[in-house]
DNA sequence: CTCCCTGCAAACATTTTGCATATCA
DNA sequence: TGATATGCAAAATGTTTGCAGGGAG
């Protein structure tokens, strides 16, 4: 998977050190075809690398989260899951019925953020956006 | 507060008991002037009503959620914080400096939704916007 | 060789059960 | 009155310390 080797050079390129937990950790969000949790990352991780540590893993997903690589994803009843960021602004859109998730661009997004910035004084810096509703076969 | 009021009467046409743990969480969100977690809301709320159990508001937050009357906020470090929803769709503006939140309405998100939708098929039905940055204070 | 990172266990904060009692309509 | 909601204590959940040892650069 190159995109690994992409987030590994991010990893790199800002004074941290690639270690084994933290490429095994990408290597678990690479492989996912749906966003996880800390406990599905440390299970699959665990796989690959039995020694990996609970701590390990927050600590990645937070370094990953921090660098842009990863997505904080915030589904049902409060569990919190991270996917790797795909595209630069990528989202999410949860299904409510099966739980199922798709990625989405911000596009457009802008206009909105000019206005309130305008509005409140605010510099604006990140955003959060994630849709939630039905997906086409749950419908 | 006549916006108690009229929480009210959406919790008493949803046949649900207007309790006296309900009134005191509501009139504590009322009052608040910024979003609150649910341990403030119970010491807040045990000052008008001293046997006010944590559980109730926990569960009266998910009620108000349900019933769109209160909205939930991802403050940092996975703090959860919850605010009455003063309009139909207002969403929080949080600073990354001092914490202070600022509510903006989500007017133009339509135009994104129309097109992810169609993009992905799917029925959207709600949305959650947050953002983060400076606030005017702290740039 | 040095410093950063790791992993364990225990601490921690937060949220949720089970159940008898109280209370709203 | 009768179903709903409450509140306590205890349990479950998810995340984070402190610190000795290990590994990347």
């Amino acid at each position: 998977m190159d995109r690994i080797q992409e987030y590994s050079k991010q990893i790199r390129g800002s004074s941290r050190r690639l270690t084994r937990s933290r490429t095994v950790v990408l290597q678990v969000l690479a492989e996912a075809d749906e966003p996880l949790d800390a406990a599905a990352i440390l299970d699959q991780g665990r796989k690959l690398h039995p020694g990996l540590g609970r701590i390990s893993v927050y600590r990645t997903l937070d370094l990953l989260v921090e660098l842009g690589a990863a997505r904080l994803i915030h589904a049902q009843q409060g569990a919190k899951r991270y996917a790797l960021a795909h595209t630069s602004h990528s989202h999410h859109l949860l299904c409510r019925n099966c739980g199922h998730m798709v990625e989405f661009s911000c596009d457009g997004l802008e206009v909105i953020l000019q206005r309130v910035s305008g509005e409140s004084g605010f510099k604006v810096q990140g955003h959060l956006l994630q849709l939630e509703g039905l997906c086409r076969d749950c419908q």
